[in-house]
DNA sequence: ATAGGGTTAG
């Protein structure tokens, strides 16, 4: 048997200068005979045009013909021309040279340059499929093949893929690498991957990527986590249970994971489930499942007291440790601490102190916090001041919180000056206030009614720093006291010192946040003040801080204080916006104010008030109405006098009209008279046949309650109209065939078509005019 | 990569 490589390296099978190939190598003849190889100006090193030492079997030569397929090949694969380069390897391969040789001596760069290329000219499918399947094949680690340069070049391209938010595209590629033990952590971020499935609620894919990354138990749970903390409970079990397939072990951490989730999505019960699931294992949960499984269910004190009999039980009969640790007992006192159950914390409080004194546990921070709470909801503030000796005489100090804890406790029980105490204390201890500590400190003055001394405060803050507070503050003090009746009566208008308070918060550098701004504005709310509260909900926009329900709550709570057009407007703006934060189901104050509002126009006419108390918790959940209000309100909507009543019941139709009305009203008094008749669009329905009975109760009430005339699409009065349809229903009903479905019946004798009402201009003028005489209310 | 404590609204 003849040389192989110089089988391979014959003429015959592969010409270095252009005779003809093997039927396989065409290609290459084509390619390289072409426009890039051979160029020497382009790239005078290595000479392709040069003649190889083709015909020797010396092992010099065989190595030197190596080299120069090598190159070869390097230059092919950096062109991107990734089936010559395999043609090439391949046949030297088959040729029997050692694969690992030849790759060793390819230019790993040029290699790399060549995917980059590809990558750049968006062949990324090429890559997987090309050049990893044919390093496979010729028994090349493909990792081998690519540097930097590469990687880069794909990290680019799956950055590019993510922003577009193809994540799966991501996934797959990744999938595709992740089979030639590519590293293909180095591509992504793994949290921007995870962040577009939770975003899309896609957990297939976030599951996909956790199989192939590095470290699967920790992807998992980072997964799992994620969708709890969006609230998605569905595919965090999801996940969870894809883990468990995954896994070759039971792990307790995905367990602590999942049932922190449940907590976190509200669902207790299926933490305990999932709990039994793991005793069913008989695997012994660690203290962290226990831990996270008694702070779910902390809102069940029975519940979490006998998870924690069963910890200390598994203790005793596996002569463990004490497997209850200092978290464990914490977390029993904030159950205690819901249950309000004193007493019982009081006692844990004596035990754990006990245990504390042997040396099996060390009482911190958090323990003396969650006491301090446990009084300050059971407005023991005496006793908090005690924990709070305690935990001094015990080495532990007092953070943010602990502070914050204990001025609440004062500020439960309304006590305004030992608030104030407590806040100069923590500032004197070095405690560093935040914006959550400030609220309580403002809801307490704002709750004594002492907006000066609040406002003082932040004025001191603003001027000196907090640590210069105290002093200033004491030089105050006498003048303080002696005025307290006067600032109770707000000498100075609360609505200046709201708005300075706010900017000393921003000067002192604590940005005043959703609870600040929801302070400020339930007292405005408070102060009858709706445009300050407006004002203020539009600079916390300003300012990017979200609204959040209790805001939009208490914005909107005032309702029966709004009584303009434009303050109604500016709500109905809020409540879009609360809609579009994705806030849904809690319109009930607007509804109310809607309500009102619109009734307001026959509110005198106490008979179809009665009538409509009876009708109004008719509303359908997610109804149409309130954007359909928002709509006929809105200023830019001011010239359409078309009401489309189309797909709301009865009451939600009466409401709209109403609406329109109170906004003809007010504009007129305002100045600007009717333009236009209005038009009323009831829905494609039997001209004569009005299954909801829309049309009659908007001409009842437009009518009948209001004395408006009221004109069908015709042009006819109602009145005329009516007649006839009596007359036409009399004779109808004995040839009627009931047994055809509406639509199918003939339509000359029933007429299918856009029902419209039109109220005529006149007589919204005379109607105006009428309600301008009328005594109001 | 590991839990647990504080504020607003009804």
């Amino acid at each position: 048997m003849s040389d192989a490589l110089s089988i391979i390296a014959s003429p015959a099978v592969f010409p270095p200068s252009g005779a003809p190939p093997l039927e396989k190598g065409r290609k290459i003849h084509r390619r390289s005979s072409g426009k890039s190889l051979p160029n020497p100006n382009r790239n005078p090193k290595p000479q392709y045009t040069s003649t190889p030492p083709l015909l020797s079997s010396s092992r010099l030569d065989k190595r030197r013909s190596l080299v120069y397929y090598a190159e070869l090949a390097s230059k092919l694969a950096e062109d991107g021309r990734f089936e010559d380069f395999f043609m090439v390897s391949e046949s030297m391969v088959a040729s029997g040279v050692n694969a690992s040789e030849f790759s060793a001596l390819l230019n790993g760069k040029s290699v790399a340059r060549g995917v980059a290329k590809m990558i750049r000219e968006g062949k990324l499918d090429s890559i997987v499929e090309r050049v990893f399947n044919g390093t496979r094949r010729l028994n090349i680690v493909p990792v081998q093949l690519f540097d930097g340069i590469a990687v880069d070049a794909m990290r680019g391209e799956c950055g590019q893929l993510l922003k577009c938010g193809n994540v799966d595209r991501v996934v797959d590629l990744m999938e595709s690498l992740h089979g030639f033990q590519f590293p293909i952590q180095k591509l992504v971020e793994p949290s921007d991957i995870l962040n577009l499935c939770i975003k899309k609620r896609n957990p297939v894919t976030a599951i996909r990527f956790a199989q192939i990354f590095p470290h699967m138990e920790i992807l998992f749970c980072t997964v799992i986590l994620e969708f709890g903390k969006k609230g998605d409970l569905m595919s965090a079990l999801k996940a969870f249970e894809a883990s468990k397939q995954n896994l070759d072990c039971i792990s307790m951490h995905v367990y602590r994971t999942i049932i922190d989730v449940c907590g976190l999505c509200g669902d207790y019960l299926k933490s305990r489930t999932i709990f039994e699931e793991l005793l069913s294992t008989k695997v012994t949960p660690n203290t962290y499942v226990f831990n996270s499984l008694m702070n779910v269910n902390a809102g069940d004190l029975h519940y979490t007291m006998n998870i924690y009999k069963h910890m200390r039980v598994r203790c005793f009969m596996q002569k463990l440790g004490l497997t209850a640790d200092i978290a464990s007992h914490n977390i029993l006192l904030k159950s205690c601490c819901l249950a309000a159950k004193v007493e019982l914390a009081q006692d844990i409080y004596k035990e754990i102190r006990d245990l504390e004194s042997k040396g099996v546990l060390k009482l911190d921070v958090f323990t003396y916090s969650t006491m301090i709470k446990v009084f300050a909801d059971a407005k023991m503030w005496k006793r908090a001041l005690e924990i709070k000796e305690d935990m001094t005489a015990s080495g532990v100090i007092p953070n943010t919180i602990t502070w914050s804890s204990l001025i609440n406790a004062c500020a439960n029980a309304g006590l305004v000056e030992q608030v104030v105490k407590l806040f100069e204390e923590m500032l004197l201890a070095g405690g560093q206030p935040n914006s959550q500590c400030v609220n309580i400190l403002l809801h307490a003055c704002v709750e004594a009614c002492q907006f000066d001394r609040a406002f003082r405060l932040f004025r001191c803050w603003k001027e000196s720093g907090f640590h210069q507070t105290a002093t200033v503050h004491n030089q105050d003090k006498t003048e303080e006291f002696l005025s307290t009746d006067q600032m109770k009566r707000s000498s100075m208008p609360y609505r200046h010192l709201i708005m300075k308070i706010l900017s000393s918060m921003h000067e002192t550098g604590i940005q005043p946040d959703v609870v600040t701004y929801t302070t400020a504005i339930k007292v405005c709310v408070k102060h009858n003040d709706p445009k300050l509260a407006f004002s203020l909900f539009a600079e916390m926009k300003k300012y990017q801080v979200k609204p959040n329900m209790v805001t939009y709550n208490t914005i909107l709570r005032a309702r029966s204080r709004y009584g303009s057009l434009q303050e109604v407007q500016q709500c109905l703006t809020i409540y879009q916006d609360m809609r579009k934060a994705g806030y849904k189901s809690n319109d009930y104050y607007l509804k109310q104010l809607i309500e009102e509002w619109c009734e307001g126009v026959i509110q005198n006419r106490k008979m179809a008030n009665d009538q409509w108390c009876s009708q109004r918790t008719n509303f359908r959940p997610h109804s149409i109405l309130l954007e359909k209000v928002a709509e006929h309100l809105q200023e830019n909507n001011a010239d359409s006098l078309s009401i489309d009543l189309r797909g709301l019941t009865k009451v939600e139709a009466r409401i709209v009209v109403l609406a329109v009305l109170r906004k003809i009203r007010e504009k007129n008094v305002a100045g600007e008279s009717v333009k236009d008749d209005i038009l009323i669009i009831l829905g494609v329905q039997e001209l004569y046949e009005d299954g909801n009975g829309i049309r009659e109760a908007v001409i009842r009430l437009l009518h009948y309650d209001l004395g408006l005339q009221v004109l069908s699409f015709g042009s006819r009065t109602w009145n005329d109209e009516r007649k006839e349809v009596e007359d036409r229903n009399m004779r109808s009903e004995v040839h009627e065939d009931s047994s055809l479905p509406p639509a199918s019946r003939s339509p000359s004798r029933r007429p299918v078509a856009l029902q419209r009402l039109k109220v005529t201009r006149e007589s919204l003028q005379h109607w105006l005019q009428r309600r301008l005489v009328t005594p109001t209310k």
